[in-house]
DNA sequence: CTGAAACGGGACCAATCCGGTCCCAATTGG
DNA sequence: CCAATTGGGACCGGATTGGTCCCGTTTCAG
């Protein structure tokens, strides 16, 4: 159903959280605040220090906190943290080569437009919009395709990311 | 890489030479035409028709053809049919009831926003741009964020779809 | 100087998902 | 009546993902 990975989604928790808390913090606290197992976010941590939008201390009393401000964080950064470049196919992987049946190849580039409305779509949103508490007015305001936009959990039980 | 599947890859290739042919052909014609193999042409077909994209004629001489016009098929369409519903999280399956955490989940329907904004992206492109043999000049003369622009193919062999 | 606390970088396995193939029933035209 | 074609599954092997664990390295506290 054209989603990210879970992972991900759990990466999105833990920013969040580490956006309200503003200070080094140990992983395990980070998952006990969040209710990501501890293992699950050693692992996120890994990848958002690695993509250099979380910065790591080490040693006793070390932890995590933001590398930059929640506002140059973007929903992109994180799903490019933990998923590599977004590419919505295999054939717009950013490289230097060029295809080498460019020309014969029938979508001549079309998906790299809508990779490009894609990624455009995900760079407009940072992790502060999505840390201020209230939904911002924008968001509730607008229409929405949805009838209601309200958004609901399938399963109760097994909860999965994306809550605390 | 938040790729979508193989199966919607092909099926853009599929729609692209439907548009092209504009009549009824049968699925092993399509599948010679484009190169994908016939028993994945037929799986995917069956999505498309499910979804109301593409009509089906049975018993000889029969085959498929668009149900409607290029100009109204969209890219969010053609991943809807094979993927379901556009949704990044699990959260934000469409449905009628609330979340039962709502107040609570960190969340709180910011993820709606992500999924409103890609929608969006994948609304605004449709089957005949892509149709259209030149690629639009208003996509070529996009300053576009990947230096030049061009698209590639990582394994030349084993090529996959997106291609004739 | 020593030890505990914490991160870094993997290896590893189970479970799930996906791609691809095949089979048979239903339908239709000749 | 026969041949051609789609419809709806079942099915399986391989790839991906989610989740856990282990061990080395770094740093602070005492």
């Amino acid at each position: 159903m054209f989603r990210i990975n879970k992972l991900t989604d759990y990466a999105v928790v833990l920013l969040l959280d580490m956006a309200r808390a503003g200070q080094v913090r140990a992983a395990h606290q980070i998952a006990a605040d969040t209710g990501v197992p501890v293992p699950t976010v050693a692992k996120v941590m890994k990848a958002l220090v690695r993509a250099g939008l979380v910065r790591s201390t080490r040693g006793s009393s070390g932890g995590y906190v933001l590398a930059r401000p929640a506002e140059s964080i973007a929903v992109a950064d994180m799903i490019e943290a933990l998923e590599g470049p977004i590419a919505l196919t295999a054939c717009v992987l950013d490289a230097d080569d060029t295809c080498e049946r460019e020309g014969f190849c029938p979508m001549s580039g079309h998906w790299n437009r809508v990779n490009t409305a894609v990624r455009k779509a995900l760079t407009g949103i940072t992790l502060a919009e999505m840390a201020a508490r209230p939904a911002p007015a924008s968001w509730r305001a607008q229409p929405a395709t949805d009838p209601g936009g309200v958004f609901r959990r399938p399963a109760p039980a097994d909860s999965g990311p994306a809550l605390a």
